[in-house]
DNA sequence: ACATTTACGTCAGCCATGTTGACATATTTT
DNA sequence: AAAATATGTCAACATGGCTGACGTAAATGT
């Protein structure tokens, strides 16, 4: 039995949002619960050799196994230069590995190895001990409202993109030969 | 009339919860959430020869005039090398003060100035529109919501403190002689 | 009264990670 | 054959973290 908080905690807004207010309890909220949710795996990079950057990269690269180089730039939104410097790092530690597309053979396809499958899965499950936790305090719907709240933040433009990457990722092993 | 978006989208989680497996979904949408999140007053910052540096300390010194510099050091949680950098800046070019305090002459108290105070709003503004097209394409509670879910995912030792802090944060206006 | 602690500032240098710009190489497309 | 694409690389620079050392003024303890 693990040692679940079932608290269902009344936590009414601070304040109630005057229009055309600041919304400052939800920013500064974004703020700290941010800081706090990315700071989780900090320790077990750093002891390792690697921060955010890396932690990133392998994030999506785990979850999207033989996706471009280009589409990692994409989700990430920093230039190759930047990302080299990661991906250069994680390539000859092991943890990821770059095959040449069958199709098109330009393409470095990007693929974790078993190692680097399980430091992802090490840093999500850190990550994610903290979500199921905060949903434990709250009521049975806390997962899909926080699901709906942070979609509708995105950018319009990106959403439905986004959505879709995250509800197909992971589900084929994008079997390659 | 504002263009304001009512749609109430009936957005399903992208998985059911399977028990130890990591929370993919939420995981991803926080960091999506977060980057356009914080994106939206970069430009604005960048304009000016401001970062996200600065952006956070005009943040808290707006909603915390007269607090101590130590405590913005441990909102921040960084060091007073990295904090005096930026701060250095925003007080040569007038967007905070910094007065000797009346009853401990040591401290140095941060307001800032209404060039400060209209930066500040500026930038909030921008993020508050982004919060507000977010809750109007979502349901009544949505504020509520959002503010459970975000303040159960801070780490337990802050959390009482930091919905303090938001509560009482511009309140009185903290008269100063 | 004097010693210590506290609040804050500063100098110097290092590190991680972002940027721009230019250029190279292999491969595919036209 | 020429052009476009996917990727890599070199060089230089900016931002914003960090450590360590040191200084000064004011408050506090004995």
């Amino acid at each position: 039995m693990a040692d679940v908080n079932v608290t269902v905690l009344k936590a009414p807004p601070a304040q109630a949002s005057n229009p055309g207010e600041p919304i400052w309890d939800i920013i500064e909220l974004l703020f700290f619960a941010y800081r706090d949710f990315v700071g989780d795996p900090d320790e077990v990079l750093g002891k390792l050799g690697f921060g955010r950057a890396h932690h990133r990269v392998l994030h999506f690269v785990n979850r999207n196994p033989g996706m471009k180089v280009a589409d990692l730039l994409d989700i990430l939104k920093i230039t190759k230069q930047s990302l080299g410097r990661v991906l250069k790092q994680l390539v000859d530690e092991g943890y990821v590995v770059q095959k040449e597309g069958a199709v098109d053979r330009r393409q470095r396809l990007l693929y974790v190895t078993s190692k680097g499958e399980a430091l992802a899965l090490k840093l999500a499950t850190l990550q994610t001990e903290r979500i199921a936790r905060a949903f434990g305090s709250l009521g049975p719907n806390a997962h899909e409202a926080a699901y709906r709240f942070l979609a509708a933040m995105i950018d319009d433009e990106n959403r439905d993109g986004v959505l879709r990457q995250i509800s197909r990722a992971s589900r084929p092993p994008k079997a390659r030969s």
